[in-house]
DNA sequence: CAAGAACCGTACCGTACGGTACTTTAGGAG
DNA sequence: CTCCTAAAGTACCGTACGGTACGGTTCTTG
């Protein structure tokens, strides 16, 4: 399955994203990742990777062009996993719905806080100011656009059956994010500790949740 | 004037930010700050920043001991210009402090915008990954500590002249902060472009606070 | 079984960077 | 004028990393 959308022909789909990659690729891919989960960037080098992977520098370089291409085919490699993380929505009441609304905020809040997440971000972050660096635009599409799409989805369905009201899915979804995830995604990434962030996750998706319905929510 | 809190006697406040600096010091971490915002970490090498300020190497390393020494001397040197970022708030009438929560609404969002911040919070976040960098912490204290500490100041002051009704102003404080910034700063920190993520300023801003006061504003 | 491809492990190369040492120049104090 | 300190400029060192080359080994294919 192809998550990264059509969108831009150009550009950010080159080489990396189009053709499968065989198992023992993945395989390197995968413990690419969890050296850059703990050690950060630093500590992601081409020999490291190697040697944690057994499987020769060459290799990484046949199969993934540069450093770059393999930075980058970690990026799609991850996105490609996201496509099932928010469970099918449930519009068959407004009870459901809202009950739905609160378990999305809780999954948004536990996926950016997991630890591939934050160093994903903290890499494409830490390029961003190389123009020609492909991971900001990489982890915009294959991340928050995924789910940004599913979230206006279901924000335009609640609103076709009078749940919410509002003019623009988009920017009433940007709403819902602020009111989620507030300033605790950029904390994180600045490295403070996940407990005193997110001190509990119930209870935050629930006021955000609530506090959604009293800007956006119908009256009975 | 001391910016930093004296909250932790330990760590973060070690010799960077005790002494002040001579003016010459302050002109090479101006320089630094102006390499870094254009051409990121990588950019920041030694040499360069010695070439461009003309300034050996030895100096560097006599004033600042290392490099990491010299990155958390440029943080806390951004951080001690931002005091003044905000304007005085004005709590005369309930329009007058609406009309100063848009005003500081807008500026939060110009600040987080401007290039030299984005840059130290992708420098800080960068190194995030490594537990003894005191960057992000120092950026925390430095940054959003100020600022934070001022709003629920304010935030305190309205409440007390029944503008407002909440619980906890500290809390409250980072509603209003989703409210205002969003998705936004992530954005703009992964390289999207400033025009794309912020299309107006002043329309986004007012939003904000309107949806604030639907929160927790009081009715008349 | 034989031939070839894929790939691992390792050794190697060039470069760039952090950090140090040394020489030279400028200013300030007695 | 002389001495001393600070600092600029440059040269230098060790290391670590990206990238390449090569010999040996396994696996596939006919």
């Amino acid at each position: 399955m192809q998550i990264v959308s059509i969108s831009e022909p150009q550009g950010v789909s080159d080489l990396v994203l189009n053709e499968d990659l065989t198992p023992r690729q993945q395989e390197v891919l995968e413990s690419a990742l969890a050296l850059l989960v703990d050690g950060g960037e630093k500590a992601l080098t081409t020999a490291k990777i190697a040697s944690a992977s057994n499987c020769s520098k060459e290799s990484l370089y046949k199969w993934f062009g540069d450093r770059d291409g393999l930075l980058s085919a970690m990026m799609a490699f991850q996105g490609s996993k996201v496509g099932a993380a928010v469970g099918q929505e449930d519009l068959g009441s407004a009870k459901a719905f809202k009950d739905y609304l609160i378990r999305f905020a809780r999954e948004l809040l536990s996926v950016l806080a997991g630890d591939t997440s934050l160093a994903l971000n903290r890499l494409a972050i830490g390029q961003a100011s190389n123009d020609a660096s492909p991971l900001g635009p990489l982890l915009i599409e294959n991340g928050r656009g995924v789910i940004e799409a599913k979230a206006v989805g279901f924000l335009n369905s609640a609103a076709e059956k009078n749940y919410l009201r509002f003019d623009d899915a988009r920017q009433t979804y940007h709403i819902l994010y602020g009111l989620i995830v507030r300033d605790a995604h950029v904390r994180l990434l600045l490295g403070e500790r996940r407990e005193l962030v997110m001190k509990n996750f119930e209870r935050d998706a629930q006021t955000a949740i609530a506090q959604f319905y009293q800007l956006y929510g119908v009256e009975e």
